[in-house]
DNA sequence: TGCCCCCTGCAG
DNA sequence: CTGCAGGGGGCA
């Protein structure tokens, strides 16, 4: 799925578009997708989108949130109308940063919103609407009442914001060290260690800290956990300066790709020279992950 | 801590 | 056809 940086990524075009609308009407085209009653979000405005890890969060009134977890193949995709094929050359022409330019953003993206994977619909008082795709379906989407929130288990269980004030290498290293065994790079995936590193970032972070991601928690010196603390916010940061990363599925709440695989050093880059010193990249697989990483500038 | 699973579709 | 994919929960 879309990790910390994609789903700001949408947090960020998504906002622009949705505050202080209204929700009409819920579709569930694949029930087993959302969580709660639907109901309850009727007639309820949008007051805010925010983020928690890599799950995106829509603030209603009376307490409602709407939150959405993408998992592996998850969009959250905005349009400001639906409209029949003959109305969209109209649209585009009107207003600018309407146009998907480039056509679909990615190739198993219909034209059209709905399309194959689309999971859940949301219909807004100016008749846009947002759609929930998720080819996979291991996404979902939890209408949750501001009380149950603070009893969800799995917002419980996050570990600290990495970007957030506070967060600090010795912290980064108290919680890598709750696993001293596994390798470094699978501790990052844990959400309570460090909460939005994915496999990607994972990958990432471990290159610019110069760190080998076999390389046991236990066995790591403390300037190697100060790099890994840079080199996580460095990693994250550019994801969302890049706008996220596009391997398949992932595009922005206004359809738009994100750029950030072509800045990578390590991931998606088996047998391509390194970045930084041509060596071939090497592709492994940790904790069933892929993982990616540079035999000479991570030690 | 390390599998296997959820599900769908694409590349090799 | 097999294996793999931005995640994470449940099982031994």
């Amino acid at each position: 799925m879309p990790e910390l940086p994609e789903v700001e990524t949408i947090r960020r075009s998504l906002e622009k578009r949705v505050i202080g609308r209204v929700i009409e009407e819920i579709y569930l085209l694949n029930p087993t997708s959302f969580h709660g009653d639907p109901l309850h979000a009727r007639s309820q405005k949008i007051l805010k989108v925010i983020r928690k890890a890599k799950v995106l969060g829509i603030e209603l009134t009376q307490d409602f949130t709407l939150l959405i977890h993408l998992k592996m193949s998850g969009q959250v995709i905005f349009k400001k109308q639906v409209g029949k094929v003959s109305d969209v050359s109209k649209v585009s022409g009107v207003s600018k940063g309407e146009s998907f330019i480039g056509g679909h953003p990615t190739k198993d993206m219909a034209g059209e919103m709905p399309n194959k994977s689309t999971r859940v619909i949301f219909r807004l008082d100016d008749g846009s609407q947002i759609f929930f795709n998720d080819q996979r379906k291991f996404g979902w989407v939890k209408l949750i009442h501001s009380e149950d929130m603070k009893l969800n288990k799995f917002l419980n269980s996050l570990g600290p914001e990495p970007l957030e004030e506070g967060f600090t290498w010795e912290i980064l290293k108290k919680n890598l060290l709750k696993h001293k065994k596994s390798p470094v790079k699978v501790n990052l995936l844990d959400q309570s260690v460090v909460s939005g590193i994915g496999n990607i970032y994972a990958c990432e972070a471990c290159f610019l800290a110069g760190v080998d991601p076999r390389i046991k928690v236990a066995d790591l010196t403390d300037a190697q956990f100060k790099k890994l603390y840079s080199g996580i916010i460095e990693s994250l940061k550019n994801g969302i300066k890049y706008g996220g990363s596009s391997k398949t599925h992932f595009v922005d709440a206004e359809g738009k790709k994100g750029l950030f695989l072509d800045y990578a050093f390590v991931y998606g880059r088996d047998k391509k020279p390194c970045k930084k010193c041509g060596t071939l990249i090497e592709k492994i697989k940790l904790g069933g992950r892929g993982t990616f990483f540079c035999q000479v500038c991570q030690r």
